[in-house]
DNA sequence: ATTGGTGCAAAACTTTTGCACGGTA
DNA sequence: TACCGTGCAAAAGTTTTGCACCAAT
């Protein structure tokens, strides 16, 4: 099974409690009469410097690089509430797995899905989203997210596909 | 966790072994080696009464009703083949089990998923196809298949939410 | 002091697979 | 006879949850 990509980018940038992705998370925290934690501050820290698409499994194995105590239940929980404040969103990936991306000053997109490799490419159509604001108004239907994949096969694994096939011959 | 819907429409047709879904089944089977018997026949024909949308465990479940001694297992190889031969279609449902629907003679379709009660809406647009095409060329991207759903509140559901409000008042 | 948080272990679920026995060609 | 199919049970792989102990307010 492929992993999950990109996660490993590191920047650097100031300070945690200096970010507004923290503010956010603060603000959630104490509306919502929860309790600010090292372990939660730590795995927004790593969720923030990730690209690309992860699994809670994925950030999970990241966060105990840095800190081998914490635990993935709390990786897990942590993300849930990332996404309920709005820093992240899911998306579910070909095999049923779910993963989970930046979603603040991100925005809005779709993917395209390699079903070889696993990569997610993001794009974004007007259009795209404004048909769907007709449908779902045609049918009384009252949207709260959508999600368009189109699986297939991305242009590194055809290039590697067709070079591993030459070579066979 | 809401069942899938509308499996259950029951309709009376010619023979199986005359409907043209079973023609193609038979071709698949002799084309690939394997063999023609009872229980897949029996799915086959449970499938095809099915309308909407069906998890392995809900077709198992009106084909264990039939006939009590069609394991899971069966059901679910089953299914893949009827997959294989272009008979049944999958959806992931928003809660990431595995739904199947008819996909003979079936145009493409996408959907919009009620999240309160499971049900499947399907709609189509043109538009939306021709701009993937776009954007999977510009991509050098080889698509496969794409899945379109909008979750959200189904009208029903809607109303159902505004009576048990008002009601509670 | 309270209330919520954490980590572990285990539950819950769906999807898949191994295997011994039985059926189809 | 030689394969393939079937059903059972169990494996796999995630996502979730219960609980006892720990930490934040």
């Amino acid at each position: 099974m492929p992993k999950s990509k990109g996660q490993e980018a590191v920047t650097t940038g100031p300070a945690a409690e200096e970010r507004e992705e923290f503010r956010i998370f603060y603000e959630h925290i104490k509306r919502t009469g929860l309790k600010k934690t090292g372990q939660r501050d730590m795995i927004l820290d790593v969720f923030l410097r990730t690209e690309g698409h992860v699994s809670s499994e994925d950030l999970y194995e990241i966060v105990k690089r840095e800190d081998a105590t914490i635990g993935f239940t709390t990786v897990y929980r942590t993300l849930k509430l990332l996404q309920e404040c709005g820093l992240a969103r899911n998306v579910q990936s070909y095999d049923g797995r779910m993963l989970y991306e930046h979603d603040f000053k991100h925005d809005h997109h779709d993917h395209l899905i390699c079903t070889s490799c696993g990569t997610l490419i993001e794009f974004f159509s007007e259009t795209i989203e404004k048909i769907q604001d007709r449908i779902t108004d045609e049918h009384r239907f009252k949207p709260i997210s959508h999600s368009l994949r189109i699986f297939g096969i991305c242009w590194e694994c055809q290039v590697r596909a067709e070079k591993e096939s030459r070579s066979r011959r």
